[in-house]
DNA sequence: AATGATTTATTGGTCGGACCACCGGACCAA
DNA sequence: TTGGTCCGGTGGTCCGACCAATAAATCATT
């Protein structure tokens, strides 16, 4: 994998798609009032000089974000986001309002530094003989594997370890970014020696059943990557001001 | 806000959401292997006796649910879903398979008690004179309030002082499971009497900005809560097996 | 005048059929 | 082997029509 990855995949846009990002834009931006009634399928559609069906599936789609209400007979209602209690909204306010993008990030890895330390800790306690082999794979076999998806499989496998859907899905979440931003990490060469020297630790814990120990070596690779990150961000918020 | 809830809304089934929920439950099961290719809309709409567009529609919510995957003019792919980091997913989970309903609950409790006390921590630290009368109106004022109401909401405002979009976005998911089984919880009226307790104590931890006492007194409730409704779904357990 | 049943206009849900945009593979040519 | 072209199939959009549910207006009854 090349560290600046110049082909990616262009992505592509939906008509459906384009409509959906108006739409929530202006849901998150509060032009659309918490209960404010849209404007109907037929008036949207003729407004956005579009068919009505296209109209139908960008709505369908909000409302599986759990954004709107899709009333039949009646209309469409904007809902509160803020208690829509839906991960992929925290990823379309850090795509749709940079300003906030920071703040987010900075979250996210707070949060992470919470958790992940807990769920190694389970890990070590519930991880059977099968996930001791995975992990094995992951660190010591499997040459071709990237620093970074290397360390998205070992945390992935803790987090199948500690048996807790929840984290799973969490950590899927948090992966997005990883994949996203990941590159900027690993691109310091101290950094990757860092991880690797986490993935041989965590692993003895973890096999040792040593869950205290885990859940230390977690926080401490946790906090250090938080760190690092939130300082660069920090440079970048000073460089945006000079 | 009755005990029981007697009147709620009939689920008016959609034709598209009836799709929707077949293929997510194919999914779920693993009847849809992850990456194997569905049959074309097509196909769908003719072996369903329905139209394309319907198809289209139940097609759209699940890829938004990230549960699939629709290239343009090639076709539709199954995803892995324990890679999705969706938290509607786990609902559906739960939805659609009795079985794993109460292990995935534990396991969200076992999160909730995690999580809940360092956000709470950092509500102490964070909290405005805002927050302040926030808790204060919900608690002491608003006599109408079931104690049910007043809890999420209290929860609601040490999330928005504990300024953590991530906690925020999670108890907005944990709250749907409160409003639908909370019921339960307060039955007892001892768990009432507790959370009022808790209330105020909690109030005056943040109030004080005492950081460490208001993470700990949110870990004790908590805690008692998992508890209780481990021990209702052990019970539940028992009796299914006699 | 108040209440309950009924009608009506509006809105979302489904339909079928057409055409466009895109992809993958087959085929061909350099 | 490489690159270009063509072609069948697939998803994306469009059109116009009708069905089904809702809310508001209307009417009938008391």
């Amino acid at each position: 994998m090349t560290a600046l990855m110049l082909t990616r995949p262009l992505l592509r846009s939906r008509l459906s798609g384009e409509i959906e990002n108006i739409l929530l834009k202006g849901i998150i931006k509060g032009q659309l009032a918490v209960g404010e009634k849209l404007p109907t399928e037929r008036e949207l559609a003729r407004d956005l000089v579009v068919n009505r069906s296209t109209v139908r599936e960008a709505l369908g789609r909000l409302e599986s974000l759990d954004l709107v209400e899709i009333r039949h007979g009646d209309g469409v209602y904007v809902k509160n986001y803020l208690e829509s209690g839906n991960l992929e909204l925290i990823r379309a306010m850090i795509r749709l309002d940079d300003r906030q993008r920071d703040d987010i990030i900075a979250a996210l890895l707070e949060f992470r530094t919470i958790i992940g330390p807990e769920m190694a800790f389970r890990a070590a306690e519930n991880r059977t003989e099968e996930h001791l082999v995975s992990l094995e794979e992951v660190i010591w076999k499997n040459e071709d594997l990237s620093i970074l998806e290397k360390d998205i499989r070992v945390h992935h496998i803790i987090a199948l370890a500690g048996a807790n859907v929840l984290y799973l899905t969490l950590l899927n979440f948090f992966n997005k970014f990883v994949v996203e931003y990941g590159y900027l990490y690993f691109n310091d060469q101290e950094n990757v020696k860092r991880s690797q020297r986490f993935h041989e630790e965590i692993y003895h814990a973890i096999r040792d059943r040593n869950a205290g120990l885990a859940r230390k070596i977690m926080k401490d690779v946790l906090l250090y990557a938080q760190n690092v990150v939130v300082d660069t961000l920090q440079i970048g918020k000073k460089s945006n001001r000079r």
